[in-house]
DNA sequence: TAAGTGTTTGTGAAAATTCCCAAAAGTCAC
DNA sequence: GTGACTTTTGGGAATTTTCACAAACACTTA
């Protein structure tokens, strides 16, 4: 029997499937090589016993999104990610995983990937444990050499995003010739997404965010960089039926799990419309810069608001304010409600604002200003006594919404 | 006795004055002489006897508003300004008009003046309306030196007004002077009126509306003048305490007299805010043309704002228009609602701008599209689903109306 | 301190709106 | 024409909104 001094690993591998069928060999049961982003490896071929879960992994190449987060969900991948000792994972027959036992490959204090190994007929003792970590630690070197291989590719995928964001590649087809030559399949239709962050990001938040981007198999993501605290990612509109959704989805997906998992809060999301056109994906940057530009200045109003579309009138703020400032203009009902405010200490223009805001609903607007209805009630008459406001006439209604919320961001 | 023939006025009289006086003692009543504006000229001294009417006339130096409109409206000056011939005109106590009898002075075509005599004690008979006829030409002479003297003051005013619009004077105190060389009450405040009509003016519509303006008494008219279509007015501001409702007012009674008395409709009112600069009398005029300018493209939806302040929404017409084109935009919810529309013949669109226009009220809404509420509630709910509209969002709503309108008058 | 004004809250009735259902009419493809 | 579908309309119940009134409280001014 082997012991902790011998170790049946200490050969050199041609390549990590001789390794995994050599773990395979020793420990008695099928195994599987996955990179720190969940994608597969290598794996044994010399048992053909399995399980779903290794079936599905297989044939995608990458392990399916539910078994991750199944397995972040449970504690399974939180463990690996903390130790360097095997971890045992039980039947969970809801995701077809049967019982294994993973490990994680370490480089210092970096994870560069897992080897699991499926209890089939067998269940591992300490010594396999043992064992385990020797091939665990024999498979760093080969992830290593593969890593810097994807480093050296990374920092070309960079490179070409950059022209592309900033306009340095005009010509349509040579925009898809870089695609090619990347390896990158070029999508017919796309969209930008940014991310913005609350400050900018360490490598360590950017190794997290690239773990999520790699796992998420919602959608296509072409090319994905970091421009200090945003996020940037190009991404596939091809066969997707309902884009919108399917976007907003993975935006409140993608900050959901950099919440749960991380810790990293209050992160603002933006997205293009649909481009066909990659010569335009510059216009599309533009149009996400623009959309947080005004999310900044708005942030409780915009607060469910990702794309420019959906922004409305908060689309017009520049031009409306500029429109103010040189007309000198200045609202009768604003201005007579402010110094009523002044005045008395009372606070008409909040109740206004969110009465307005609350689409002129008074339970509504109540709630919300914590006041009995007829107390706003009241109030709303005065308002329309004091500042001569028809709350029958829409464009009155209108124009009061907007003259406030410039007013609120005009820094007066 | 006086006989056809013989004429008793066929004196030089120095004055209109000695004329009044002459025919107060020839007819043996009170006499006033008055010009085609209602303005006193002449009136007799000879005899006390009188009513509260002439008695006002003669403080004022003008015939009241109110006995104007009476007047008018009785059939007087309608008849007056008809015939040739003396007309009676019985008591009316309730505006202070005792029994009397007028009669319109002529110069070929055109009413230059009237002759009033009161009957008192006494009255006048047939023989009487003769020497009446006959006075009435020997006061036209006099009536029309003064008409040409009028005539070139009218001159340095046009000149001194059209300065003051186009903006030749910039110098405050240089304005202040004119005014008072013209002898205008350079009044502090004042604000600037446009009528736009839907013709150019002819000679007879701008007498008549020269005479409107002289017997008004509601608004202090320093200055007018008519551009083509369009009546302008410079108006003074002072000692009006609700300066808005009165200029409202006043263009409504103006309006409406234009239409009672010459039949004129479809004429358009503008005024601009209170200006107390001189200097600013050209952006003042500006603004109004603004106002008009939008009024002109949305007819309906500005039919009763008179002021830029009032445009609310429409101020910015024009650079949302710009912004829109700019970013070619095009709104998701009004691109699907036109496709319906076009492919099942039906009205989503209007029923939409009709539903927004009328401040989200089903019940007015309904009527206006002269449709069952529900069936307007049906199509709500259709115009959601196939626009993808939450009629809760005060946002998507006045994006929505904005579009609708921008789209009304894109030309599309 | 008292009177007066402005504000908040509660109550309950009147008015309106929303909502559901069903019938009828219209529209379209086959 | 037939059948499936959309659209319009009406009735009426359920619900919400609106409104008037009264009591209580805060704040100011004489």
């Amino acid at each position: 029997m082997y012991n902790g001094l011998y170790d049946p690993f200490k050969i050199d591998f041609d390549s990590l499937d001789e390794l995994a069928d050599r773990i395979s060999q020793v420990l008695e049961c099928p195994v599987t090589i996955e990179d720190s982003n969940h994608r597969l490896l290598a794996y044994s071929t010399h048992d053909e016993r399995t399980d779903p879960a290794r079936i599905a992994t297989i044939i995608g190449r990458r392990v399916p999104e539910k078994v991750i987060n199944q397995l972040w969900k449970e504690g399974t991948i939180p463990a690996l990610l903390s130790t360097k000792d095997p971890i045992r994972v039980n039947n969970m027959n809801e995701i077809g995983l049967g019982h294994r036992v993973a490990i994680s490959i370490w480089k210092q204090e970096e994870v560069l990937g897992f080897i699991w190994a499926l209890e089939i007929n067998k269940t591992l003792t300490e010594e396999d444990y043992l064992l385990l970590k020797k091939a665990a630690d024999s498979a760093k070197n080969k992830l290593l050499q593969l890593q810097t291989r994807k480093n050296k590719k990374e920092e070309r995928f960079q490179e070409f995003f950059w022209k592309l964001l900033t306009g340095h590649l005009h010509n349509r087809e040579e925009i898809i010739k870089h695609f090619h030559s990347l390896q990158i399949p070029a999508a017919s239709s796309y969209s930008l997404l940014v991310f913005q962050f609350q400050q900018n990001l360490t490598s360590k938040e950017e190794q997290n965010i690239s773990y999520l981007l790699k796992t998420n198999q919602r959608l296509k993501i072409l090319l994905h960089t970091i421009d200090c605290n945003q996020l940037i990612l190009l991404v596939s509109a091809d066969n997707i039926q309902n884009t919108f959704d399917e976007l907003t989805k993975f935006v409140d997906l993608f900050i959901y799990k950099m919440n749960i998992r991380y810790g990293v809060t209050k992160i603002t999301p933006v997205f293009s419309r649909i481009y066909h056109d990659y010569s335009n994906i510059t216009k599309a940057y533009n149009e996400t810069l623009e959309v947080l530009s005004i999310k900044n200045q708005f942030p409780d109003e915009t607060k469910n608001i990702y794309t420019y579309q959906k922004l409305g009138i908060y689309q017009f703020f520049h031009v409306l304010l500029q429109k103010r400032k040189n007309d000198s203009y200045e609202s009768y009902t604003l201005k007579m409600l402010g110094e009523y405010d002044e005045k008395h200490n009372s606070n008409l223009l909040e109740t206004l604002d969110v009465f307005l805001t609350k689409d002129t609903n008074i339970n509504d607007a109540a709630k919300e200003l914590n006041v009995h209805a007829n107390t706003l009630n009241y109030r709303l008459k005065r308002i329309a006594e004091i500042g001569d406001v028809d709350f029958k006439d829409p464009n009155q209604k209108m124009t009061l919404y907007i003259d406030l919320k410039l007013q609120k961001y005009q820094g007066i």
